[in-house]
DNA sequence: ACCTGAACACCGTTCAAGT
DNA sequence: ACCTGAACACCGTTCAAGT
């Protein structure tokens, strides 16, 4: 098995410990298990993301999903910065670490599959990724603590691995953003005015300004978005090779 | 020099050929010359970038500091999407072109500096790029016209040379994108709660769960982030470098 | 043809007030 | 301690009406 699973997140489970004495001696007008937490807002505004996408993901319509007011949200929350926070770290908890005792080339691929893998599993989830604060959430740093491991037993030095560790993780990130993005998103209209369609694209362009453009087009619009990705990764995994080989030698 | 510079846009110039005759024989109740134009719109919404930053730029202030109803902008332009489009691609206006003589990689490394050096000389460029659709603007098209010109004059065949394309380009708004965000924001509240903080930042993290991750602290508080894009660019083109030669020793 | 007034259907966030 | 009502200060966009 290539992937060893990382410890499962508490908002996974159903929580189950707070809910072993639900009705206490206190007195029952109100529970004294309050209506709302933070793990039920994270795990209501994943579902509601999946439903409506980012654009929808709005702090009152998660009020309405969990029946409650929007205000309601700010006691558990300090805002929606703080919220998608949250749902960063949580998207990023199902990410499988690779085995530890492939080459570091092999884990480093593997380590970009699998965020990228996670990544499309949530709709949107890139664009919560960038719009949320930089990531100090367990399971990104657990992630990132893998990628620069994996880096420094490969024998960078401490300046590359963490340089290298960037590199990836933007990688990623920007590659499943170019590929979520809906450029598809014009052909409801009837209109023949879908400028940046790709379709008309090709006929618009003179051949005498991009040449290039126009002989490339069939790769530009996307025929096997996979293989591009295995593209970046191989790209960036020869260019850490160069880098390391040459340290080396150099010493 | 190494760069050429690349035709200068009419929103550049002061659009006098519009003003030649300002008043015409028609009515003079209403001027001949409309008090708006596209053109107009997409300085004055530079202008406001600037100023207010990309949370700012909305239509209504843009409105405003026209001295005209939120309204009317829609006579000029279909909506916001379309006028983040327009202003993408004025952002890339500047942008110059690296001497054509010069080796393919030294090319690259230029066309990656111009990129990035245009991107911050705007404010929120990056979020601007990022939010509007995909790139057909004249000026882009003109920059990756360029770009793919440079991979196939390299002896990259054309999968190659697109997908290289994509990444040097996704490489660098990423970049800026990442060195732009402010996570140095929350410094103006003297609560001790600053969590994402880079200063606590080390003294919290366990080093039993998270040793590389703090011994390489250092470089990732960004202490110098003009030598990491360096590292990047040359990860990158030491990969396709890599990619070049075994493609050609192949055949 | 070009611009305005006025509205529609939303946002995130705050805060006194309830229980 | 936890949630609501009601407001504040915004958004993008539409569209009949003015000139």
């Amino acid at each position: 098995m290539l992937y060893c699973q990382g410890e499962s997140s508490p908002l996974s489970g159903d929580n189950e410990s707070m809910k072993i004495h639900p009705r206490k001696v206190y007195s029952p007008k109100r529970p004294a298990v309050p209506a709302l937490d933070q793990g039920k807002i994270v795990r209501a505004a994943l579902t509601l993301l999946d439903e409506v996408g980012f654009d929808g993901l709005t702090m009152r319509n998660l009020g309405k999903k969990l029946g409650i007011k929007a205000a309601s949200l700010y006691w558990h929350v300090h805002g929606k910065g703080e919220l998608l926070s949250l749902l960063s770290d949580e998207i990023c908890a199902p990410m499988r670490v690779p085995d530890r005792t492939l080459p570091w080339r092999e884990q480093l691929e593997a380590l970009g599959n699998e965020y990228r893998r996670v990544l499309l599993a949530r709709r949107d989830a890139a664009r919560v990724l960038a719009g949320s604060r930089a990531s100090f959430g367990p399971h990104r740093l657990r992630l990132t603590e893998i990628v620069l491991r994996t880096l420094l037993d490969a024998g960078f030095d401490n300046r590359d691995a963490a340089y290298a560790g960037f590199l990836l993780n933007d990688y990623v990130m920007m590659f499943v953003s170019g590929e979520t993005q809906d450029v598809n998103a014009e052909i409801e209209d009837g209109a023949d005015e879908s400028f940046s369609n790709v379709q008309n694209w090709v006929e618009v362009l003179s051949p005498h300004d991009h040449p290039s453009l126009l002989a490339l087009a069939d790769y530009l619009s996307e025929p096997d978005v996979d293989e591009r990705f295995r593209f970046g990764v191989e790209i960036l995994a020869d260019g850490l090779e160069v880098r390391l080989k040459t340290r080396n030698a150099g010493r």
